[in-house]
DNA sequence: GTCTATACGAAGATAGAC
DNA sequence: GTCTATCTTCGTATAGAC
């Protein structure tokens, strides 16, 4: 079997989480995330029958597993190294992408698809939430942080990097993202050690 | 001259303004703003030439001016105090949307239109993060804390209750709010005396 | 100035040839 | 299984009657 073959449908997802990363859930169009996986139209559909909702809830999940992936790899050299590598990936990412590219599973999140009005891709932006906050409260446990505490501020840093980027985009500046990033490496560092 | 005559435009960037917050940018569809207005199709476009980036960037700036009125009002409180009435009236308004109301702002700052790739309605919402931030990072400053840690904080506490709200609302939860509304406070406080 | 009717395009989704 | 052509619906926007 030709390993390009059955890979279409991956590069469809992924073509489909930068979408919605960079203009949201409902500009994204299954007619151009095809286009630009170069998959025919018909292909897409026949890959994903459940249609856009199913399309862009595995997109949400792709790109949150992603996100977990290196949060795992990175917090594995402690939470206050990790999570400065982290923040320095995302605002690489902003700059980058001259503030264009945003977190596709905030998009999920806030955004109500045009018809159907429960979201098969919000419930997969929960579950991407809640590894997020599992994943970062572990590391703050390990760093020596109370439970308690760690798991809020596993959830204040999540909150905050989500805003901090959206607001880098309205006003096309890295400066919203710089402020939060300091506050969460002093927050997390302060009992750290 | 009949005082409802002439509120009809008021109505309409009310009601879009409402949408914005529930559906998002894209799904925020002129024919409905004006079906909730109960203004024609035709005079919704006769009082917004510019159409729809015209009509919900309008809509940005008043929610925007709204929460920053009543910023004022509470913070004049005193910084702790003020925030805990601005995150208890949020926290409200989760749970009595049962979590369908968001912020229209962030919905502005994300989302890109469908066609026109730049947004008038991101530009407001670039607007509005700094008025924010400038009133509460006056406040903090009223309350005792130094200028530049004021104007980091007020950039953080921003960013973090649209996190929090929009991680509220993908997993239908108030804990993410509480849990950010919480530290948030602490570190209000944690100077201000 | 207000509102009805409509033009035009693009969206999601499917039928059916290959 | 793959892909093209098409159906239907809904979006923005406008024309033109009143």
């Amino acid at each position: 079997m030709s390993p390009r073959a059955t890979d279409a449908p991956q590069r469809v997802v992924a073509a489909a989480a930068e979408m919605l990363a960079r203009v949201g859930l409902n500009a994204t169009s299954i007619r151009e995330v095809s286009k630009a996986a170069q998959a025919p139209l018909g292909s897409t559909y026949h890959h994903f029958p459940g249609g856009k909702q199913e399309l862009l809830a595995r997109a949400t999940t792709l790109a949150g597993d992603r996100v977990d992936a290196l949060l795992a790899r990175l917090l594995a050299e402690g939470a206050g190294p990790g999570l400065q590598q982290f923040l320095q990936r995302w605002r690489e990412r902003l700059l980058d992408s001259r503030f264009e590219a945003g977190c596709p599973v905030l998009a999920a999140a806030v955004e109500v698809p045009v018809d159907a009005h429960p979201s098969a891709a919000r419930d997969a932006a929960a579950a991407v939430f809640a590894r997020w906050e599992q994943r970062l409260g572990d590391a703050l446990v390990q760093a020596g942080h109370a439970p308690a505490a760690a798991a809020a501020q596993a959830t204040l840093i999540i909150a905050s990097v989500e805003g901090a980027v959206a607001m880098c985009r309205a006003t096309q500046d890295i400066a919203p993202f710089d402020r939060v990033a300091a506050q969460l490496l002093a927050m997390v560092e302060h009992r750290a050690s």
